[in-house]
DNA sequence: TGTACATCAGTGAACGCGCGTTCACTGATGTAC
DNA sequence: TGTACATCAGTGAACGCGCGTTCACTGATGTAC
């Protein structure tokens, strides 16, 4: 396996980062957190955020990482859960948005397609994690995920059948296969970049059909 | 990271691997893959693909691989292309099943998210193949991956349309919908196995919709 | 107002690990004469 | 039938690399008196 020609623990012509003032340490944190970030983002996957990596990123010696983390996975974590909570607001934004419940329902999936192919790298190590340790307990995180984003889904498409404007006798059913496609649509977008994709209004059409709603 | 604990070079308590005999070299190049599918099927990722894990596992020495293969990556190559023209089989035999086109559509579907639900590591590096190297040409797979089985898809959705069976307008549109939604299903049953999946069949009504297959 | 000191925000060197890759080699086996 | 030899199918040791993690440390800064 080739690796990347090795680039020093600190870029050579900047000044060394200044230390935080007595009291800001904590602002370190965040530093990491946003490097962690632009090299999940920049190479699209967490396998490039190593503890070495980030504190390149950042400017600071690996070690110094320990004051803030436990080890790297914590650092990848606090990433996936951010990204997790702003795809849920992403999808809440747009399906509050709108008094009329189709109306809703599509902007929130065309919102939820929206921040996957925005964020393809972030979305999808959203959904690859905890997968790759199978001892780990994983209970703090397994409840959540899109899972969230995808209850609004189940909930608007109940409001969408109580509006009799949509067909569906199975809601849950329905939002889960309509998941399941925006999720589709979404990760095999990132995946194979070089295809010849229909604009992402076909999702619109794509979410008329699944969630049965009334011509 | 925590590292998995060190294992030998070869299993202290099994025989050594026997030598293939004279001419019979080549033979070494399947267990390799074999090794290969098998690291990848267990860990559910190619990044368990090393050349030492793979010798490990089929108990020869690290270097023996290079008479084989030029390095890694051409391993998990090897494998992806072999996972890419199982998929084709399996789609383009329960397409070919069936006379009427619509039967054979959601034959297709179903035998396309059976093999991912089936082989979910297989089918994830099949399309996870690649990205992580944006330097190379890749021209030799990217033609490829899913991509015949797609067409199998297309192929069929027109003779859906053209039997009067399906509504699409846009077949071309309509079958990319279609695949991004069986790509969805299958992938994110892969990542999220503890989800209360309602059954695959469900993929049936899935695919009739987006298919708009007439009633 | 001055100063001793505790604390904070980090650093630098070192460790052992698994990795890809190279190199010179070895021993069995088939073949030419 | 015997034997020298070429070839095949690998091996074992070594290299330099990036990694996670530990350890003892340093120097600036705020605070108690």
């Amino acid at each position: 396996m080739k690796k990347a020609p090795a680039a020093p623990d600190q870029a050579e012509d900047t000044a060394p980062r200044p230390r935080n003032r007595r009291g800001q340490g904590p602002l370190l944190r965040e530093e990491i957190i946003r490097a962690a970030t632009a090299l999940i983002v920049r190479t699209g996957s967490d396998q490039a955020v190593t503890l070495r990596s980030v504190a390149r990123e950042v400017g600071i010696a690996a070690p110094s990482i320990y004051a803030h983390f436990p080890d790297r996975d914590a650092i990848v974590e606090t990433v996936v859960i951010e990204a997790i909570t702003q795809l849920h607001q992403a999808v809440t934004a747009a399906v509050t948005a709108h008094d009329d419940p189709v109306e809703a329902l599509l902007a929130g999936c065309a919102a939820y397609v929206d921040f996957g192919v925005r964020e393809p790298a972030r979305y999808r190590v959203l959904f690859g994690w905890a997968r790759p340790k199978p001892e780990a307990p994983a209970a703090d995180v397994s409840g959540e995920r899109g899972l969230d984003a995808f209850q609004v889904l189940v909930d608007n498409l109940d409001a969408c059948v109580r509006a009799g404007r949509s067909a569906s006798t199975d809601t849950y059913t329905d939002a889960v296969t309509l998941w399941t496609a925006l999720h589709g649509q979404v990760t095999l977008r990132a995946d194979l970049p070089d295809f010849d994709w229909p604009p992402t209004d076909t999702v619109e059409q794509m979410a008329r059909l699944l969630g049965r709603i009334n011509p």
